[in-house]
DNA sequence: TGACTTAGATAGTGATACTCCCCAATATTG
DNA sequence: CAATATTGGGGAGTATCACTATCTAAGTCA
């Protein structure tokens, strides 16, 4: 197919994916001539691959080329994939950042602190400064809830990952990691409005009771 | 204290204060003459506030107002409050969009479909469907598994709000929804990473090598 | 008195993700 | 075969966002 049929075939404009063509997030078409090229199937999945990847999960062009980069080398060992999908959203730590209160939290969880990574660590630590700047202090019986059912999906997540081929298996981790992410957050906001609405009975009643 | 002492006190460039000052996100200082002005904590608090908002929650600057307006003016319904903080990171819907995949999985999970809030149900549909467009299919086991996780998750959020004061719960529902986002993300990806290297054990190198 | 600070306003910056336009070289259509 | 349309390639322009810098007049402080 042409550009402009593969544009209709994804509704991504045409100066879109010679952009993309341009960043390297897709593939070169077959030139047929010098101002003519092909694009198949493989163009049509890796666009809207691309698109999911930048509009739904939001991540940057360039986070995004890592990803796909690593899509097409997976690495070696079934750990490090994880490693490719979370350096795409978490950013770079300081080499100073103390680590030391989310290490406590990862022991008292039974998470190895060895085995997670230094920058992810970070942006824990991070967020829970951020909500200790705000005023808000968390309970830490409700942050031990929150990680048990965040183990829980995380061990969902590792126990689904096929072991059939190291291709899918990449595939799998890295978008199960990353466009999974704003299915979960819809999923507790809706969660929130429902056990909301069971609690403080049908709207409109005022905030004592039990409220949200 | 003057504009530079609050810089100091709260890590913020004058410059950026001057900016949040035209922006209304930060009320204006008692004028003292035609060029100076004093500031108090509680300039102090609200810009920390501010700063986790947009730097911890990811919040625009537009969204941001508009919760710092909400947590100052709280509505009567106790189930509003979480509209507030709901509307703030879920972009409006069309008229159009398709709700019925949306309402089919609240019915199996049992949350009423009729107490969720209509651009908050888009945002899971549009999550799905860059799943889906993704190339990847979750299987309806594992959805229900994060739901059930999130519904767990839910209800300390719902039972975790103080009832003794509107304005509390106000502060509590919102800061709770928005700035526990990242800490949740995290949490999983860490414990993905705790759970990927119990089953997979020690294969490879610990920390990804060509993952930059 | 003279260096320093400030409010308030305007304009500029850097990053990001496109989007537009141009050209020569085809491809397609009449 | 001629007229029209499309394309690859590349540079430049645009919109948005969250600041950041600069300027001026009017102060403050030592």
């Amino acid at each position: 197919m042409r550009i402009s049929e593969l544009a209709a075939a994804t509704e991504v404009p045409v100066a879109t994916i010679k952009y993309y063509l341009r960043e390297n997030l897709l593939h070169d078409g077959v030139l047929t001539s010098a101002t003519q090229a092909r694009y198949d199937d493989s163009h049509v999945r890796r666009l809207k691959l691309i698109r999911a990847l930048i509009g739904t999960a939001g991540l940057s062009v360039s986070a995004t080329r890592e990803v796909l980069l690593g899509l097409e080398n997976p690495p070696e060992s079934g750990h490090d994939l994880l490693g490719i999908a979370h350096h795409a959203v978490t950013r770079t730590a300081p080499d100073d950042v103390d680590l030391s209160s989310a290490q406590k939290l990862l022991d008292h969880w039974g998470w190895g602190a060895e085995t997670c990574d230094r920058d992810t660590q970070a942006a824990l630590v991070a967020a829970l400064h951020g909500l200790s700047d705000a005023g808000f202090d968390a309970p830490a019986a409700l942050l031990d809830r929150y990680a048990a059912a965040m183990q829980d999906i995380a061990e969902a997540d590792v126990e689904s990952v096929p072991t059939d081929s190291a291709e899918a298996a990449m595939r799998h981790v890295v978008l199960g990691t990353l466009l999974m992410e704003p299915v979960l957050l819809a999923m507790r906001r809706l969660a929130q409005q429902s056990a909301s609405f069971q609690r403080l009975g049908r709207a409109g009643s005022p905030v004592p009771p039990g409220a949200e």
